[in-house]
RNA sequence: GCCGAAGUGGCGGAAUUGGUAGACGCCCGGGACUUAAAAUCCCGUGUUCAGCAAUGGACGUGCGGGUUCGAUUCCCGCCUUCGGCACCA
């Protein structure tokens, strides 16, 4: 009989499907284990071949971990909410709900044309008003705890969008070619600042990449410094600055505030106020881009002023640039040229001094010298000295006498902004809070809040969203009086924020989630995904958990205990899958040609699970002809029965083999590195060809092993073989440690380190006898002879070495 | 510029408490089966030199050094690619 992938996958889909066969178990005795996809947003161009890589891995070591004893939770969903659908209705006037359910429908199809072992019963579905009824109430838990509040904030605009966007998603936009502005806005803002800290701190614990830990430390960007106050001269007021480094406060020779401090226009002298004026007005038309993009050519404007430097007593010159940003310290800081590039930059281009404070290996007027291993000098007075003392010490004395002096307070400063939490469209999550004609604002008492139907989807010019023409849902009235309805939705990190807690307890009407379950399935285990996600979306959802935990709806600090980044697989040019490049493999196309479990092998089989590899169309007929090789196990005949399969004792060679193979497939597929797990499953099935072998034990053992990765073939084996159940509820074969080791091993002869020969031997031989072969084999003799051999290295069962002379 | 990861055959990749480099697969070449083809199976396949051949030698894991009996693996100095951050004081 041959293999006909086609007709045999769809039986077994139907199959599942028909006796709920991965439905996640209600007991709760079993081990747990919660394996997670990052769920998708279910877009109109359908899925291609690398969205299907880390589905494959979770599902693999969902199967994996079903046939290893534990209860297992592997859902799926749908991250609906999202500007696409949005712009597709503003087109075409068609509903995003409709388009969504669509997208939603075929997105499903593929997945399930995959043989993912999705338990279906839990999916949800973020634009579901069952679903977000508890991201509604979330809100409304983060706004009671003062987390969301209302701030006029200079936000990203996005003009074509007409919308505002966080600071983590301006780059990309950019990127698309959208243009974005810096404009003053009335928004929503999440005081995700307030969980700086532990969101650092907690990172630790993780069992992530590293260099996903290391992204968000960097984002979150928490310095150690000292704020010092300089006073300025004729002013009677002080200028705040911001600095890391105390250390080198006797080196400061000016200071620079931004165009937008306080005190930017104020620190003009009459002679100077024309220019200052100028440059604070020309600062404020530059765009984003223009400060901090690639350009950086420093400019600035002096301001006539001066302030005492506390440690030297000396007047230092106020100047304005608009490298400082007033978003971060006090928007003001101490310049110290000889050893910070960008003052050293600023003091060359202005003509300012440059005092060396820090013994520097050359002359600080020609190069600067940031080195912190290096020591103070020049820095004393009358009541302190901090010259030769180590980074930390100098630090330490510096900021311990400006506290003293009441001119100093350490401060610990952190990169990361709150988060501008809404957005002026209409396909998301209403913002349920009511503005009273008074001022006041309360929260909506019945959730969930709906969506009303729109005619226009288009935003306004105004930058309201399009809910704010629904003049029916917009405006009511309660004990409290009239009023008005926020018209603002949220972004659509919101409903990613917790789905993977919603998953659990999908249907429950009452609460966001059962205490117990929760107990019982968090945290999740595993969650594979994209490493585009490494700062946003891990970033918010670690956020939300912290507050959850905080209102004890979780039990745990942490959502995601264990992360995976699957590697993107490029198109076969090599390049990024793209529709503009013409070389996205579209997954539909290939599961029709090659079968679901050809595909899910082949990702697999491509390289490092973590790595990012170009996909080769021509790769993938290897994996189906070991798939046949597979099939012919137990079908060896094209026309014809099954073979009969045999309890007759295996050649001891291929028992080896096969303990071996059992042996390297569970660990490899216990570390995800599935590439040569299959590798190995190749080896075996071609010893057991070879050899023609058709042991029971062999064969059996062998479709158990593939089953995780392959499903479908070998539901249809296990039952060829006479089996009346699923593979699914079958453990994963054991194998015997005796057994999974050569009974026979090749020794290899090198004399001076050379490969000149080898011979075989049992397991275990004694150096001495190890040796005395090794200097008779014949290859190795002639490197031998009229040498003195120095020394001779033995690695037992693996290497002699002779050291000769 | 800073941080992180990685450089191995024609290609994807394998092997690192230092121990036979190139597992497995693709491509390519030769053969068997077949009227023929497909499918399948078998053999070969890092480079180079010597030889009719069996075979043997040299070289070979980005580049240059070092440690060692022995280095893809460890150390020092470079180069390149990819990912992230980018005036955060």
């Amino acid at each position: 009989m041959r293999y006909e992938f086609s007709a045999i996958e769809k039986k077994w889909q139907a199959i599942w499907q028909e006796n709920g066969t991965f439905r996640t178990g209600e007991s709760t005795e079993k081990p747990k284990y919660y394996v997670l996809d990052m769920f998708p947003y279910p877009s109109g161009s359908g899925l291609h071949v690398g969205h299907l890589e880390g589905y494959t891995a979770s599902d693999i070591i969902a199967r994996f971990k079903r046939s290893r004893g534990f209860n297992v939770l592997h859902p799926m969903g749908w991250d609906a909410f999202g500007l696409p659908a949005e712009q597709y209705a503003i087109k075409t006037g068609t509903h995003p709900k409709i388009t969504t359910e669509n997208n939603i429908r075929s997105f499903r199809e593929t997945l399930q044309a995959m043989g993912f072992s999705y338990d279906w019963s839990k999916e949800v579905n973020t634009t579901d008003p069952v679903y977000f009824k508890w991201t509604q109430w979330i809100f409304l838990r983060l706004y009671e705890m003062g987390l969301a509040y209302m701030s006029d904030v200079d936000v990203n605009w996005c003009e074509e969008l007409k919308t505002v966007l966080a600071n983590e998603e301006v780059d990309e936009k950019i990127a698309d070619g959208y243009t974005v502005v810096r404009k003053p806005l009335r928004q929503w803002v999440l005081k995700i600042t307030a969980y700086a800290e532990r969101l650092l701190a907690d990172l630790d614990e993780l069992e992530w990449p590293e260099n996903v830990k290391q992204m968000q430390r960097n984002w979150i960007g928490r310095s150690e410094g000292v704020e010092i106050d300089f006073e300025l001269r004729c002013h009677g007021k002080n200028l705040r600055v911001y600095t890391t480094r105390p250390d080198t406060l006797f080196g400061a020779t000016y200071l620079v505030v931004s165009p937008e401090h306080p005190l930017a226009e104020k620190l003009a002298t009459a002679d100077n106020l024309k220019e200052v004026k100028a440059y604070i007005s020309r600062a404020k038309l530059k765009t984003e881009l223009e400060r901090t993009g690639l350009q950086k050519d420093k400019t600035g404007v002096f301001t006539g002023s001066y302030a005492i430097n506390p440690a030297t007593g000396n007047p230092l010159p106020v100047w304005i640039s608009d490298f400082v940003l007033i978003s971060y310290g006090t928007g003001a800081i101490m310049s110290v040229p000889a050893h910070d590039s960008r003052d050293w930059e600023f003091a060359k281009k202005f003509n300012l001094p440059i005092l060396e404070v820090i013994k520097s290996p050359h002359d600080v007027n020609d190069a600067v010298f940031e080195g912190k291993e290096s020591v103070p000098v020049n820095s004393s007075n009358s009541e302190i000295t901090i010259d030769g003392l180590a980074f930390r010490k100098a630090f330490d004395t510096m900021a311990s006498w400006l506290e003293k002096k009441g001119v100093g307070k350490r401060t610990i400063n952190y990169k990361l902004r709150d988060w501008i939490f809404s957005r002026q469209r209409y396909w998301g999550e209403p913002i349920p809070i009511k503005h009273y004609e008074d001022g006041t604002l309360r929260t909506e008492t019945s959730l969930p809040l709906t969506l009303p139907d729109v005619e226009a989807y288009q935003p306004s010019e105004t930058g309201e969203s399009p809910l704010a023409t629904i003049h029916d849902w917009l405006y009511g009235s309660d004990e409290f009086g009239s009023f008005r309805r926020e018209t603002n939705t949220m972004p659509q990190w919101a409903g990613s924020c917790w789905y993977y807690l919603r998953f659990i307890d999908p249907e429950n009407s009452g609460r966001l989630i059962d205490p117990e379950r929760e107990k019982y399935w968090m945290n999740v285990d595993l969650y594979i995904g994209g490493a585009e996600h490494a700062v946003l979306h891990l970033l918010y959802a670690r956020f939300w958990h912290k507050v959850l935990f905080d209102l004890n709806v979780v039990s745990t600090v942490e959502p995601f205990r264990k992360l995976f980044n699957q590697g993107m697989i490029l198109g076969e040019d090599n390049e990024k899958m793209s529709k503009s490049r013409g070389n996205v493999i579209p997954a539909d196309h290939v599961l029709k040609t090659y079968g679901a479990d050809a595909v899910r092998l082949y990702e697999m089989f491509l390289g490092p699970l973590e790595q990012v590899k170009p996909w080769n169309t021509n790769g993938i007929e290897g994996i189906s002809r070991f798939l046949g090789k597979v099939w012919r196990l137990v079908y060896p005949e094209q026309e014809g029965n099954k073979a009969e399969l045999t309890d007759e004792t295996m050649p001891e060679e291929l028992l080896r083999r096969l303990h071996k193979t059992i042996r390297k497939v569970t660990e490899d597929t216990e570390a995800l590195k599935f590439n040569t797990a299959i590798a190995e499953m190749m080896v075996l099935v071609n010893e057991l060809q070879r050899n023609g072998c058709r042991n029971r034990t062999a064969v059996e053992s062998m479709i158990l092993l593939l089953a995780p990765y392959a499903p479908h073939i070998t539901e249809e084996l296990w039952q060829a073989t006479g089996h009346t159940g699923s593979v699914t509820d079958e453990p994963f074969p054991d194998y015997v440690a005796g057994l999974a080791t050569d009974s026979v091993v090749q020794i290899a002869v090198q004399v001076n380190g050379k490969l000149r020969g080898t011979f075989s031997t049992p397991a275990g031989t004694p150096q001495n006898s190890l040796i005395e072969t090794a200097r008779n084999v014949e290859s190795v003799m002639k490197f031998l002879e009229g040498k003195t051999i120095m020394r001779e290295i033995v690695v037992p069962d693996k290497l002699v070495n002779f050291a000769v002379k």
